[in-house]
DNA sequence: GTCTATATCCAGATAGAC
DNA sequence: GTCTATCTGGATATAGAC
């Protein structure tokens, strides 16, 4: 294979799947048809067609390299001093996610294509496991500077994980269906509610 | 119009939505084509179109018939006495939601579609104003109970629904997709959880 | 590698007989 | 009110010239 060849394909790849993201921001996901695509690429169906074998492998490509961007940014909260509260981990975290999806209606549509979908699922699953790790990282951390021991942080960690995730969820959707959704008093909310009860008090 | 007319077509209605609903539980819900519902309800496209204007219609109306179902269930809760834990109530929410839709993934299906057709996002808009008015009745009873006085505890449930209803839509949405979703852990999470926080102590 | 043009398919919706 | 048969539109994907 010729070195060039490697360079530019890459780089086609990527205008491609700028476009596409383009366009499920303005028209949402199932909303967005390969023309809506290639129009806004300036390419041709079949220069598209030659990169992706088709829509869903176009579609699942670009939504995973996003949302491994926002695990990346993650990463680092769980080293930050002093560790932040963790509605200030939630509030990073869907800003971040929101603003890099350009709307959060995106996020929305991939959820209802991987319960329907098992090669997407497995995909969302995978990363969904990178997330629960990171925010499992983190609030051992937090749990520990509040007084637990080792031991006992990790585990209130761990069970506390998918709820976090829950929440981040739940304000992902609520931004991009209700009308009226309110972003900072569900944070400021969140600020109020004690996820360390049971622990000791230091 | 004739008297008989009238409970004829109610009647008809409910066969179709019936249908309907047993399609989405099995095909998921942009997968099922109005000719599943055509062959499961047992009747034809005409008769159909005749009860129905199109087929965004048909599905809003099986939605919303079943969510007002479960908001009625809830209703009951905040008279309870004993009022059980905020965990508890989630619980018999969630739980209730699944069973009647026959599957969790139908609900993430509506979302997604709400999250792009105006039409669909008032329909749920008005839900969810339902719902959060019942679990705000709850909430001030509840934290009334824990010791605050009626306006402190109204202010206070006011804020927290919001999350409250994000903490159910993700249990709804990690149990549609994650295979390894562990619905008992994720309740039990919540019941270590202090909502109470900052409430004076009784 | 890329383009234009098009084949193929399948969905939603309707017309008109009964 | 209901059925059968069909129209219409739009989407994905491909063929073949350049």
């Amino acid at each position: 294979m010729p070195k060039v060849t490697e360079d530019y394909r890459a780089e086609r790849r990527r205008e491609i799947a700028a476009a596409a993201l383009r366009c499920f921001s303005r028209k949402g996901f199932e909303g967005t048809s390969m023309a809506d695509i290639i129009a806004e690429s300036g390419l041709s169906a079949g220069a598209i067609y030659l990169h992706y074998k088709n829509k869903q492998d176009l579609v699942g490509q670009v939504v995973v390299d996003v949302l491994r961007n926002r695990s990346a940014d993650l990463a680092d909260i769980a080293a930050l001093d002093p560790l932040p509260h963790p509605a200030e981990v939630v509030r990073i975290f869907v800003t971040a996610v929101t603003r890099e999806l350009g709307g959060e209606g995106i996020l929305v549509q991939v959820w209802a294509i991987a319960a329907r979908e098992p090669a997407l699922a497995d995909l969302v699953t995978g990363l969904v496991d990178e997330l629960s790790g990171l925010f499992t990282t983190y609030f051992t951390a937090w749990f520990r500077q509040q007084g637990l021991d080792a031991a006992a942080a990790e585990e209130r960690a761990r069970r506390l994980v998918p709820v976090i995730i829950g929440i981040s969820q739940g304000y992902v959707l609520q931004a991009a269906i209700l009308p009226r959704f309110d972003a900072p008093a569900y944070l400021d909310a969140l600020a109020a509610i004690d996820f360390t009860a049971g622990a000791p008090v230091l």
